[in-house]
DNA sequence: TGGTACATGTAACATGTTACATGATTAG
DNA sequence: CTAATCATGTAACATGTTACATGTACCA
């Protein structure tokens, strides 16, 4: 009954805080506003959703048109929010592909490696553009309204620059196998 | 049979195109080599190898000292980690606790946040200083040996460098809640 | 002889992923 | 009327986590 919040319902106990909302609109702003640095996945927001509505931590109101289920947190939930929060968070955990494939590089065609590097570096690069762009889209005074999105939001631009300055930094016979000049 | 090789296993194959090793060995390779973007542990490991063994991916040797098994890559499990290498890889998946609770920082306690802040501020700078002693112990001549192995930890440099910066330009008010100075 | 590091593994459970089933509503 | 989008959910499976059980070898 009592157990331990994880981390991806207490986001959604999060978001609850604000409104009551269904499982489809949690999704969509898990993913915008946090889906930077916590993925989860429809089917994981229904479970958990169920889930806390068992706890009682979440309650579903009338439902309304087209079968939508929209739920609203409970003072129970307010406190296993709560409670959640005042255990120190844990240290990130980054799962790279990539860098894994990299990592082995000797024992990979180098004209592969070079296109996967190709790929997620513009995929970098459009999401740096996406995030300046969410920047500068924010009016002045939102710095003050709601510092902590402005927070996370940095924190991918700082992330995303240093992931490119990366990929512009390694050697060239990586990105440029082929090239034999120099 | 021949399902596909997830990135841990694929991971284990790696190590082993050099040498053959145990589960021991593998776990403790795989931390200091690739834990920086890709975490796994002891139980993960021993399943994994015990799966591959099933499928043939890889052997175990005779059974050395103290129970030690030591496990050899088969051809077979060459075939599969190149199969795997020439899947393209994902992108990352980056799953940040610490920015989860900021995000939600207006329900959070000032202090609270700023102690977590606090915290992992010290646990990134530690990391950094961590990995440039890794890459000032390199030899020269390392890059041309194992560039792979230098970017890699280059990454972690960067990404590193790019956190603590992002902490020190987080508004004093997150980091400081009972500064009223300015 | 007692503690630490080595070494393998299982069990139980939590979480994450993928695919699918079902149907309502809305916009064109 | 039809396609896209909204919306909820289940099932099956893969992966990740934590805790525990068992015992060996080395070193002080």
């Amino acid at each position: 009954m009592n157990s331990e919040l994880n981390p991806t319902a207490a986001s959604l106990l999060g978001f609850l805080h604000d409104e009551p909302m269904s499982g489809w609109d949690l999704v969509a702003r898990a993913q915008q506003r946090i889906g930077e640095f916590w993925s989860l996945t429809q089917s994981q927001v229904y479970r958990e959703l169920a889930r806390m509505a068992e706890d009682g931590l979440v309650e579903a109101g009338e439902p309304g048109t087209r079968a939508r289920k929209v739920y609203e947190i409970t003072d129970e939930g307010r406190r296993a929010f709560a409670d959640w929060v005042s255990r120190p968070p844990r240290e990130e955990a980054i799962r790279f592909p990539l860098l894994l494939v990299l990592a082995f590089g000797r024992h990979v065609p180098k004209e592969m490696l070079a296109s996967y590097l190709a790929r997620h570096r513009i995929m970098h690069a459009d999401r740096l553009a996406e995030y300046q762009g969410e920047r500068a889209a924010m009016p002045p005074q939102y710095e003050e309204m709601d510092p902590y999105s402005v927070a996370t939001l940095e924190f991918g631009i700082s992330y995303e620059e240093a992931v490119l300055r990366w990929f512009d930094n390694l050697p060239k016979q990586m990105t440029d196998p082929a090239d034999r000049t120099g």
